[in-house]
DNA sequence: GTAGTGTTTTGGTATGATCAAACTGACAAA
DNA sequence: TTTGTCAGTTTGATCATACCAAAACACTAC
């Protein structure tokens, strides 16, 4: 009935590209390719592991397609870590043609409200105190920046920020990184004026001050209102996405 | 000068793979290549670009990567559309590195928990009668199954996956896949019986209830109840994880 | 029409070669 | 010593060709 096999990742599998994908996969998972660290030459890896440089390209290729390798042209792959971060950045292309699709903003856009709602709930009821610190410079620094658009959207995007380090969950900071990613190009080209930072920064202003007094409800009522309004301005900006 | 922000099937990039790649990826995203469809043959690839057999296996390896099409070997891969589905399943592999990690499950279960403590609370601001519906059906099935676990169990899932739906946003239903696929593993394999299964059906009741009142406040704490449960058993199942 | 069989097609792999860009080290200039 | 230049070497990107085995297909036999 289930015909569909499991992803064999242990055992050889069919492919040998898929066998040395896994070898150096794991040799990046336990460290002995450190990141940063360049991979071998292809000829060296065809002679190590007696495999044609056919299979050496896909396996790399493979590397590089899953983010545990960033290969430029004519470079050596270097090793990379694995982490959320390169985890999102690897999809991006994928989502960014799913976001050409109608609604497909505005989805996303959603997911966000409903994250960072909850969120700014969560701070509410539970930042400590070097939370509140992180979020009244974040808070200090947009407000300094309301003169200065392309400074204010850089401190816009650092105060929402702070909001997914609070949890010390280390997947929603990296969660923030693909919104900001994503969804940037919808509003880095946004028409921007000191009157609007204005605005926004007390939008900021409202939240934090809802944190402050420990009122989940009025967090969240502030945050959507804020993300509300900014997306009401990315609608004016581009009209029906 | 005049080709300022041309579209990105344009301009060549310095690996001919890299072209073909996005060539493919238009048709794709287009429907000239319908889902489901088979690619061509590599071979008459070839021909028809005019590049070697390397350069098409790598772009289609490449694709293969990406979820636009689905590879297995031997067989002529098959086009997928792209979806946010296919985006969580093509970083199942890393997630899956990342979760081996200290504390990598409960990180990411900590999100799940995040994620559906909004849902609750939005399904109790603004479910409609049709979401009540699909509740009272899910958990009904849910509660039909105490006694056979492996019905139990999904029979859980789906009725977690209900909410997922509610905000009728098509990128909530792949982040209930992918967390059901990433954090299954830690659950399908635990001990389960009658007596648990009738406890969590209980606390889906609770839930159900909640959003039947539009108590959002009780559905979030009803969820976190049932949540931090579910853990607790794996916890206790597979230890400090 | 269903099962079994043989042929063709096609993906997986290997090998060797070519080209251009990156790398390296020696050497000259400051 | 330090810095900049340049030629030789290394190496990634690509191509062409070949072989094998599995899949797809056509065909025959029951």
């Amino acid at each position: 009935m289930t015909d569909a096999a499991a992803p064999a990742s242990k055992h050889p599998s069919k492919r040998a590209a898929d066998d040395l994908f896994e070898t150096f996969a794991d040799m990046i998972g336990s460290g002995v390719l450190a990141d940063g660290q360049p991979l071998p030459p292809e000829r060296e890896i065809v002679s190590t592991y007696g495999v044609s440089r056919t299979v050496v390209r896909e396996a790399v290729l493979a590397l590089a397609n899953k983010g545990l390798v960033e290969a430029r042209p004519r470079f050596r792959p270097i090793v990379r870590k694995p982490s959320y971060d390169t985890a999102f950045e690897t999809i991006e292309s994928v989502v960014g043609r799913l976001l050409k699709q109608p609604g497909g903003v505005r989805n996303l856009f959603d997911t966000r409200i409903m994250i960072e709602a909850g969120l700014v709930r969560q701070a509410a009821v539970e930042a400590q105190k070097e939370d509140i610190k992180a979020l009244e410079r974040a808070l200090a620094s947009n407000g300094e920046a309301v003169d200065d658009s392309e400074q204010f959207y850089r401190t816009d995007i650092a105060f929402h920020e702070v909001l997914y380090h609070i949890p010390k969950n280390p997947v929603l900071p990296a969660v923030h990184k693909a919104y900001t990613a994503w969804l940037g190009p919808h509003w880095s080209r946004m028409p921007r004026a000191p009157d609007r930072n204005r605005l926004n920064h007390a939008a900021h202003t409202a939240i934090f001050r809802t944190i402050l007094r420990r009122d989940a409800d009025a967090a969240e009522s502030a945050l959507r209102t804020h993300l509300d309004d900014a997306w009401a301005q990315v609608r004016a900006t581009f009209g029906e996405i």
